[in-house]
DNA sequence: ATTTTATTTGGTAATTTTGCCAAATAGAAA
DNA sequence: TTTCTATTTGGCAAAATTACCAAATAAAAT
């Protein structure tokens, strides 16, 4: 990849490769609805406490997440809320036949449902 | 990670794995309008048409993109739009400054344009 | 002040991704 | 059929990611 792909692609990138790993997507649900600490969701996942320590800290320096600490405690909850509308759209296509578009994905998710 | 995690958000993580690339946003962007080939697309990244095609065919394989033969040709374009809306929030949030959330990056977005 | 609790950071081996070249494929054109 | 054109695939070295353990922080509790 060439220097100027990157500097004006790079940060949208950026922010995919920090939610393209199957146990940063659980963290995301996991506090969508609830904050939750680290070892709250490494116990969850079932990985060590510093591995979900450092899928957190990559979230949290893309912005898709924040923490607030409170006493020893750091809680982490959703920042970038708008990625769960694009994982409804990726749900759909994923979940649909292997040949479908996009339209055609939702139109059998809201038949569906 | 485990073989759990990976069951529940593997195919979720792939897709953002797929667009996790400066060559291939630009891909997306290249092709949102109207439709390019393999050899057009890699000429405009700067890269080898090898490379480009292999950048093509892991956002084929994830149904983020189709291709229609017509003769010699190949010619690629957007399946999954919705990625669009996505990126449009991510713009809004990486060109906002350091420590604002999503409603205010939309809101500045929306008060500048 | 010492201990406990919650979390982050450093180090490192295993795995995955990336990008080029060369070779293979598939079909159109001559 | 042979040649040409567009694209894909195989191989490999360099770079990046991941996950564990051990050690370091930082602050609360005793």
């Amino acid at each position: 990849m060439t220097d100027n792909t990157d500097k004006l692609y790079g940060k949208e990138a950026d922010i995919f490769k920090a939610l393209s790993h199957p146990t940063r997507i659980l963290i995301l649900y996991s506090i969508k609805g609830e904050q939750h600490t680290v070892t709250e969701l490494a116990e969850k996942a079932g990985i060590d406490i510093s591995t979900m320590s450092k899928h957190l800290d990559l979230l949290k320096r893309n912005k898709i997440i924040v923490g607030e600490k409170i006493k020893n405690t750091v809680y982490y909850k959703i920042n970038m809320s708008c990625v769960f509308n694009f994982l409804n759209c990726v749900k759909a296509m994923t979940s649909c036949s292997i040949n479908c578009n996009e339209e055609q994905c939702l139109n059998i998710k809201y038949l569906t449902k």
